[in-house]
DNA sequence: TTGACATGCAAGCCCATGCTTGCGTATCAT
DNA sequence: ATGATACGCAAGCATGGGCTTGCATGTCAA
């Protein structure tokens, strides 16, 4: 639901470049893979909430797989930021003059 | 300092949002403007600390003229986001199937 | 069936965050 | 100088976020 909020916590971005390094990872291979390649270690149980934030923000897609539930970073909803905001347009910034005009 | 959460407040989107729709804006123009068209009834007090962030993140830039202090919308720090998670090379989503890989 | 493994759920704690209220400071017009 | 304007600062409060601990559920191998 809520991207930007999802995106506030430096673990959950942290478990977005894990899933970009491999996707398809498990809750614990998570925990250990954060542990070993991002200096987090949170318990399992705090990863957990953090899963389910980036899965209610679209940012997450799982799939169980017997007693595992696998995860893959989904890149899509990352679109809205760049839609309110275009950068690519705003690489020159206008002086404040510029703008300092009334509409 | 802090680009993500900084964007993580409603409050704050809205004060960009607000500096896009008019750049150079004062402190107490934005506390009207975001009372009027974005229905955000904070006081200004409340705002204060939202600008500050915003600006410890460089997305705010400020000038002092006379007694009020404008604002203005930076939006080069957006640019580390699609830096860090390509969203362009990004809208084909790869199945399960295939990123399921070991590396 | 039994034990080990992977995850889910819930209570409790601590700290960060955002708000309001009240007061202080700098600038401008008269 | 005086009052009005625009902003800054600080205390106090309520809420929410993130963590740990402990227990429950579901799955697999032997």
């Amino acid at each position: 639901m809520d991207l930007y909020r999802a995106l506030a916590d430096r673990t959950r971005r942290a478990i977005l470049d894990a899933l970009v390094d491999r996707g398809g990872q498990s809750h614990f291979e998570l925990c250990s893979r954060l542990a070993m390649k991002h200096g987090i270690n949170s318990s399992r149980q705090a990863i957990s909430p953090h899963l389910d934030i980036l899965e209610a923000a679209g940012l997450l897609r799982t799939r169980r797989e017997g007693r595992s539930k696998l995860h893959w970073f989904v890149r899509t909803p990352l679109k809205a930021i760049g839609a309110r905001w275009p950068i690519a347009t705003g690489d020159r910034i206008a002086t404040p003059k510029e703008e300092n005009i009334r509409k």
